[in-house]
DNA sequence: TATTCATATTAGAATAGTTCTAAATTGTCT
DNA sequence: AGACAATTTAGAACTATTCTAATATGAATA
């Protein structure tokens, strides 16, 4: 009786169904909430339920999980850090630089009137707005 | 005859007249054309140039002038990399992910029709749109 | 079920951009 | 010139991420 169908998610998405991929989709997806988050937060999660994964397997995990489409990685923060998100909704985010704190923006917030085009040759792959409080 | 005054720039910021700022003023600022620049290309150009300034001043004078508002920082990037733009006027980029080429949008590229707020006890430091494309 | 093998995991080393340390130097003020 | 705080510097340290290459494993096949 399980809620969640991890290994669906996972063959759905053309990726082998592995011990950390299991663990990591479910401490991700189970309960369908939006979040933000990094390699090391997932490490550690994992470590405290007793079900740890090598640092680097959650590095080729969130990878994975990205190039599936099942994450989005957030730019625009700290540089040499990576967060991803499991809204893979294209939106914007406000990031505190203090607390380092990063929340969604409400769709209302920002409204586009007219979408860049790119450079000749080229073509958009990924936007997105951060807006750096304080 | 210098047509630019590099010691009333930085004495004009607060900022005190030593050789590697000047060197380093000299080269963003002398010909008044708009830079994306990180350490390491100013670090070599001022070697090549048989001006030599150690790494670690680079930086400190790069983040010295971005405090005093001669640079700013250009995030959503590579992780891992600080880039700085000479102008300082609010504008977006396109940053193109596989030649890692950055270029000015052009002002009517992108137009806002609402401008954010800010969550509640934040105010909104900066904000700038990096479009990546391919 | 047993075999196979491409794919994934892992510990530890490597990498790279940036910051730190602490000793020597230098710019500015008097 | 003298004083002293600010700056420079080489090299070490740091940190998030990727790489290496040996081992393990999932899933397809027999
Ligand atoms: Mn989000
Ligand atoms: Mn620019
Ligand atoms: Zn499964
Ligand atoms: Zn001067």
């Amino acid at each position: 009786m399980k809620s969640f169908d991890t290994h669906t998610l996972l063959t759905a998405h053309g990726l082998r169904c592995t011990r950390p991929r299991v663990k990591v989709a479910e401490l991700l997806f189970a309960d369908g909430q939006d979040r933000h988050i990094t390699a090391e937060w997932v490490a550690d999660e994992l470590g405290k339920m007793g079900e740890a994964v090598a640092l680097a397997t959650v590095y080729n995990t969130l990878n994975s999980f990205m190039e599936a489409g099942l994450l989005a990685q957030i730019n625009g923060l700290e540089a040499g850090r990576y967060v991803f998100d499991t809204n893979t909704e294209p939106h914007h985010h406000f990031y505190n630089e203090t607390t380092g704190c990063l929340t969604d923006m409400p769709p209302s917030a920002l409204r586009f009137y007219k979408m860049p085009e790119a450079p000749a040759g080229t073509e958009i792959v990924d936007w997105q707005v951060v807006v750096r409080v304080r």
